[in-house]
DNA sequence: TGAGAAATACCAGAAAACCAGTAGAAATAA
DNA sequence: TTATTTCTACTGGTTTTCTGGTATTTCTCA
């Protein structure tokens, strides 16, 4: 990994990141980068075949999300660098990248001084983190919340529905269950997300991109 | 306009983003980037001195919002072509762009071809979109909702409260005004969005993004 | 300076959401 | 095949929001 080029690949649907980040590497000579996908799964058939360095993943990607393509990286290809590039700060969101094994995270409008830092810390074994995620990191954080809570199917389908604005009996309704078992499903989504009410529900759960 | 080259200028705070355009617009002669801003304010003070042909505008700055943004642009210099170059996909967004003179509206999401056709596009004193973009404005859309509604001052104050999970009780008291009062100012956002209750609006002021 | 917008405030009743506790059936994982 | 989780459903009571009015004072800007 020294002295031969690092092989880089890019996962983003958005060809203008591809593009910027393409331009950047190109003005240095030690990394290549070999392919870039806007697809997560079309990456994961890729990697079966090709050996790669390191990968800057988009979290939110339109076929798949990036957070388990991450953890499916490890399990494949536990030598592959990941470095997660995204728009999307939220604490729970960091950690469970690290948790999937992630290498480094760093934000979409980073400089690209610090893009090129943060890829050369990766090939170097070390993690990589834009400024502002460091201090989100070591914050110790008033606002501390536990990892990104595992909702089952029923409950994300009520979460959708409730954030459309229909009311539990309409849910119910469509559901065909009893309004009371909405009035349940609604309990323990606040409860498993710690709060109070809905409006704080649909705004933590945007803010994880559990909705559109 | 036809001879000389046309003047361009990026303002996005992501320089990925600058980066990646201005590698696709260097492969083409007929176009000269001038600048490039991460702030709305430096890029105004810019446009006073300088003048331009076509803006690729981003709507979500740190500084402020890139509508009043074009609005400014317009007014100050109403023969600079304005390229909306967002992520947002709200049919008010894209209608307040257009009303406030914007000449196109693209995804960040595009593809080169589609970005270079749509600067090309402008520059002939047409308009421009995103394939999505058209199919969502022609849509008779049974999802039409108008033009983004203005809030207040203070609308937006309590609406950002009622998204923190906040009661009108408690926001009442952190405002120093009498709960009636809060209850007012909920009942006639509930009316601007046209939504039936708070999980509705918080969702729709995500989306157009109100909120975070 | 005068009109319209914004912010304030009130009443009263209906609807919906929230809280606490319990529990059986069904699906799924160990 | 147990064990655990998920989905379902209930009782009963409290709090909050939502609806539909009305109305005064203070800004704001044309």
């Amino acid at each position: 990994m020294s002295v031969a080029q690092a092989k880089i690949v890019i996962v983003d649907d958005h060809p203008l990141i591809i593009q910027g980040l393409t331009a950047m590497l190109q003005e240095h000579s030690q990394f290549v980068i070999t392919a870039s996908f806007t697809r997560g799964l079309e990456f994961m058939s890729y990697l079966r075949e090709h050996a790669v360095d390191v990968v800057i993943l988009d979290i939110s990607l339109p076929d798949c999300n990036g957070m388990d393509i991450c953890k499916e990286i490890k399990a494949l290809a536990p030598q592959t660098r990941v470095i997660a590039l995204t728009n999307h700060n939220e604490r729970s969101l960091i950690m469970q990248m690290l948790q999937n094994g992630a290498n480094g995270y760093l934000l979409k409008n980073a400089s690209s001084e610090e893009l090129l830092a943060g890829i050369l810390q990766v090939l170097n074994g070390q993690l990589s983190f834009s400024k502002a995620i460091e201090e989100i990191i070591t914050q110790p954080t008033v606002y501390e919340r536990d990892p990104l809570p595992k909702l089952t199917r029923r409950e994300l389908e009520v979460l959708k529905l409730i954030a459309a604005g229909e009311t539990s009996l309409v849910i119910a309704d469509q559901l065909c269950v009893s309004p009371l078992t909405i009035e349940t499903h609604r309990r323990n989504l606040l409860q498993k997300f710690r709060v109070r009410n809905v409006a704080e529900l649909i705004k933590i759960s945007y803010q994880l991109g559990l909705l559109a």
